[in-house]
DNA sequence: GTAATCTTCTACTTTCCGTAGATGTGCTCA
DNA sequence: TGAGCACATCTACGGAAAGTAGAAGATTAC
């Protein structure tokens, strides 16, 4: 998914209030303190692009991100991987970059996923 | 990195000519064939992202990927993966997204890595 | 019912990318 | 050695996406 710098501040705010957030609680949040109305924008165009959905509160919209950022991460990771050529090559190089901390909880994520139980 | 349509496919192309193509053949390889003026425009682009570089070759220039694609596909998921907030937690949700094929590969891979051996 | 508040509509600006003509530069061969 | 070709650089425009926010409309609370 292609985001902006607001739209990536945005969702970030988003990400680390799983409970949703006000329009205005946002914009206060950002350090820009851009207009609520350019948050609302914003707001609008990540739901267009299904990142964000919101519910009536009172008056206002309660804005929460529909997918948590790991699961952003892993899909951006996931998408990446599938525009490889030679997907052996690409994980390979993958995992030759990645710091010994990250390969060790691959080890264990890859143990704990079924088909790989003794 | 941020590439656009035109600038991946020229991307795929110098990916899939390692030893690196001029503007003209670029352009004629391209099914859109668009001027050769507006591929040394791409490819200047590119060259100031980092992704291409170029050698005089006569009176022309050789223009090569400076990664593999591979390489870019690695760094990009790496990239990704610097994003999230709680590591593990990605890690899982990658592994758990992807196929059985490709969890296969990162074993593999990663049984190839040093620090895993008995 | 009315005022406060929140949203929607509209619109301007900026940036990136695709596009390529006009102009500049340097080989190459006669 | 100089004329012409081939290639590069400069410049620029149009469209799309994103940042920005005022004006106007809608809804709630009192």
């Amino acid at each position: 998914m292609r985001l902006g710098n607001l739209e990536r501040s945005i969702m970030e705010l988003l990400w680390s209030h799983p409970d949703g957030m006000l329009a205005q609680e946002v914009a206060q949040a950002l350090p820009s303190s851009p207009a609520v109305t350019t948050v609302l924008t914003v707001l609008v165009r990540l739901s267009r692009k299904g990142m964000v959905s919101r519910q009536r509160l009172g008056r206002a919209h309660l804005y929460q991100a529909t997918a948590t950022k790991d699961a952003f991460v892993a899909e951006t990771m996931r998408a990446a991987l599938d525009e490889a050529t030679d997907l052996a090559a690409a994980v390979n190089r993958f995992v030759g970059v990645v710091s010994p901390e990250v390969a060790e909880v691959l080890r264990d994520a890859l143990n704990g996923r079924d088909g790989s139980a003794p």
